[in-house]
DNA sequence: ACTGCGAGGTAAACTGTTTTAACTGATTCG
DNA sequence: CGAATCAGTTAAAACAGTTTACCTCGCAGT
């Protein structure tokens, strides 16, 4: 057997009787060190071994190579990171909803992001964006502590003043399904504009003129893209967007039941209702289901988002598909990039597209324009 | 060289005649060093200020927190951690489920785990345990690598059988709504079995009798005491559990629906359906609806988990609430007392309570036991 | 005056890497 | 034949903290 499995021997004095005993020692794991000397070569050479550096020769990286294999040394992470100056870790920063993580809109971003992190090497950990976690400067004490090279925010709004902060680009930020023209933040986002645009023109070419809009949270750009397309839409053809047509529904079910039954108490006649997301789409469902207002045959809806279970609604919901996995590893991938120098600014906008299904159809009592 | 913006140089000027050094360096963060040389003292004493060491001074404590505060010193935890072992990061490690994260039940956990880690001053990260990082033995590098001080494994089941490695207790891990009694690994389950007795009894009560079961899973011993009960329950009111009254739903929406299709087509006669989770008994629903028949008029349905979602689904459902926010934290908070050293093994059985809502009623034709 | 002691502080060793400048031989060139 | 080049390796200096063993007072006890 291999009597060299002693790695540690951390003093060569040590070798007494007991030629190879691998539990003997205090069992601290093997260091570069260990592995220097049982190769009879400097520490130098192991490390430049490790990261594969063109000035060993093929012999001794080869020599060297067997050692780390056989007694498994694993190189430690935090003395890596220290002299290298890079983590080999990203952050997302997620805003601090309640039970936030419990949103699939999250969880799809948050999912892509992990995988190309994973495929580039990196690790994600997660950060909760409370008031008190911002106000204490945590999401630059991440930097500054070295936790992390780089930051992915999400589901930030207007108000998230903090991200100020990264307009100088001297730490490396990508945020997510928003974008802010006065800091010039890197970003990459759904094309919510022509997402819009897609699932208006549905509901026009139906038929439908008086359609109801259940948005949410104007404090996000992107969501106000999607206010102002539904607005541009209906002039186009000849409707007034009214205020009293749409309601805040609060980007949740019971918002979206409520903003429902607001819209439809002023406006009995609408024939479609536009939400800004699957979970307000269902909730109206909800509410008209109570009612016994027929979907589609009555009203029709539209969602946004394409969450897994707007398939299995009742009935099952049209709605604008996201690519939103797909925005998670762009994001990741870009942010990556930055960190490893590419200075420039990244503005990406992924295409969306419109999934029919049953809660749509031609409007009552009209024909297509 | 460049002696603008040496990081001390933000300070006011009275520190610069006298000792703020005239080493022009680059803009390199503040460290302990700077921070010594600017308060007149040793590293050492700064170091056990930041640490709150009894042995140091109540004056001298102020005198370098001053300063410290004034050039805004933050430590970096790489050089902490390295030296102090511990590297105040907890991973959280997910089965490789395409798209796990937009599982609004691992959402749930999720949350409650980075809540309370932050609390405790641990960071969290993210781990998908896909087949090849588990060949490559990831989840033993991130603890080898200093990556991490522990793990919270979710989603787990028999067949994941890296788990072993954590039985020798060498790396503190905490199981989440899954045991393992072969290993004896720590861990913090809602009680299911308690849960499923909720559930049943209260079908029973309904006067249903002809109960059929979409389960999923049999592979997580939590699953299967679902199943369990559900038999015992059942036969504890003379009924044989037949196997064809029951179907795999794979915890899914769809199979949830294919379940309830198959059970029905064998027994046209049932009068209530038990879901494993709510993604299956709204896929069951789903396909109730579709096919004309009553929900609860006809058919009752339970499902389990109380997502927010099942309070929306149409007709609303009754299901089992599980205390998913409160597993994490509590999964958190064992998993780090254990790093903290306490060699207590844990098991720990958070209760469950039936939420009724629309999806049931008495038992067509029959009264109440 | 002499020892003992403890409080408060410091120098130096230590954590485990990367990186740089310097050092060998051996080969090639003038 | 001596100098220049070059490939391959090494010692030592970072990196930024923690920890330990030792030092230096001031003061009480004898």
């Amino acid at each position: 057997m291999d009597n060299l499995a002693a790695p540690v021997g951390i003093n060569d004095s040590s070798d007494d009787a007991t030629a190879a005993s691998p539990s003997v020692r205090p069992d601290r794991p093997v260091s570069l060190r260990d592995v220097a000397k049982l190769a009879q070569v400097s520490v130098a050479t192991v490390s430049m071994v490790l990261n594969d550096n063109p000035r060993i020769s093929r012999a001794t990286h080869m020599h060297v190579q067997r050692i780390i294999d056989k007694v498994g040394y694993r190189p430690n992470r935090l003395a890596q990171s220290l002299s290298s100056k890079y983590t080999q870790v990203i952050a997302i920063i997620i805003p601090a909803l309640r039970h936030a993580f419990a949103d699939a809109y999250f969880g799809e971003v948050i999912s892509g992001v992990c995988d190309r992190a994973g495929k580039l090497g990196y690790k994600v950990i997660l950060e909760q964006a409370k008031p008190d976690y911002i106000k204490s400067q945590q999401h630059v004490e991440i930097f500054e502590r070295r936790y992390v090279d780089g930051v992915v925010c999400m589901g930030v709004n207007d108000r998230h003043h903090f991200l100020s902060e990264f307009a100088d680009r001297r730490y490396p930020a990508m945020v997510v399904d928003n974008y802010f023209p006065q800091w010039g933040l890197d970003h990459v986002v759904c094309d919510y504009r022509a997402g819009t645009e897609q699932a208006m023109n549905y509901l026009l070419q139906l038929g439908h003129r008086k359609i109801g809009l259940i948005y949410a949270a104007p404090e996000i750009r992107t969501a106000r893209d999607k206010i102002e397309v539904y607005e541009e839409k209906l002039r186009a053809n000849g409707q007034e967007p009214l205020a009293t047509l749409r309601a805040d529904g609060k980007f949740t079910e019971a918002g979206g039941a409520e903003a429902a039954e607001a819209i439809l108490a002023r406006h009995p006649d609408v024939t479609a209702l536009f939400a800004a997301n699957d979970k307000m789409a269902i909730g109206a469902l909800h509410y008209l289901s109570r009612k016994r207002i027929k979907v589609p045959e009555q009203i029709s809806i539209v969602g946004f988002d394409d969450m897994q279970q707007s398939a299995f609604a009742n009935p099952s919901l049209t709605t604008v598909h996201l690519p939103l996995y797909e925005v998670g590893q762009l994001a990741c991938e870009r942010l990556v990039e930055r960190i490893r120098g590419k200075p420039d600014r990244v503005a990406e906008l992924l295409p969306t597209h419109l999934v029919v299904r049953e809660s749509t159809a031609m409007a009552a009592g009209r024909v297509t324009a």
